[in-house]
DNA sequence: GAAAACTCTATTAAATTAGTAGGGTAATAA
DNA sequence: TTATTACCCTACTAATTTAATAGAGTTTTC
């Protein structure tokens, strides 16, 4: 399932995204019009700066602002920041990738078999979409 | 992420598919074999016979057996009955949709959009899959 | 210098997951 | 028929994650 955090953070990116100038736009207006708890948008919006989405500009007349257009931003990235592994069992993924305790031998495991494609399908959507593809 | 759930669930699959024979295997070896604690898999393979996957047979050489041939078996049925619904948010689901509370129009939101085309594609790979598959 | 707006830390409530415990029931072989 | 094996079922619980909430602090701009 989907996060919170990352639906909020990817509605927030795509409102970013739709505005016809690069101005700042506040915190509160995507709250409001995205019905989003601002305090909790605060703190995703903070994570997409710090990991070089957004910019921001404080003071009077400040917010947030895409630091790249939108083709220039993959799904990929924003999925891995935003909800972590893109696999869904850690002994398949790219990233994050750790070997499973119960798990003698990924390579005969079936799980593993599965998730594989199950990843790279995800992936190959990933890839495919810009923060520009998929603002209506 | 995919539950414990549903890997234990689909490790058990495989190791009854892989059987040379027919005959009913108990839960101990399972268990014991695919390090998965007894009483956990235990309410697993209940919820998979309940579901239709297996059939159990009771008292001395008893134990739980596959009631289709693993070419017979989708991952596609495997993983709604142990994972859940396929999609990543309920407004994209085939079998279990719900409307998004805080989403006024699903045909304009971005993340609808998007896993829209996960779900198609996670979809594609379960239907490709069957359990003669998965198992090396 | 005051207001607007971002920054950061800490806490918490709810939900889900991954078990654990323990008794009950049914079927089989001897 | 009786002991054993193995499935069946309910209830509880600890740990983790998620989704906030609260509140204080800092920076920038007008």
């Amino acid at each position: 399932m989907l996060s919170k955090k990352t639906k909020y953070g990817l509605k927030a990116l795509a409102y970013l995204a739709a505005q016809p100038d690069k101005k700042p736009v506040q915190i509160s207006e995507i709250a409001e019009k995205e019905n989003i708890s601002q305090k909790f948008l605060e703190s995703i919006l903070l994570s997409l700066r710090k990991t070089g989405f957004l910019g921001s500009k404080k003071g009077k007349g400040g917010g947030y602002y895409l630091l790249r257009t939108p083709e220039e931003i993959s799904m990929t990235d924003v999925m891995r920041v935003l909800e972590g592994p893109i696999a869904m069992v850690p002994c398949v993924s790219l990233n994050f990738y750790e070997t499973c305790d119960d798990c003698p031998d990924e390579n005969t495991c079936s799980v593993h078999k599965l998730m594989l494609q199950v990843r790279d399908s995800a992936l190959d959507v990933y890839r495919n979409n810009t923060l520009k593809d998929i603002i209506s």
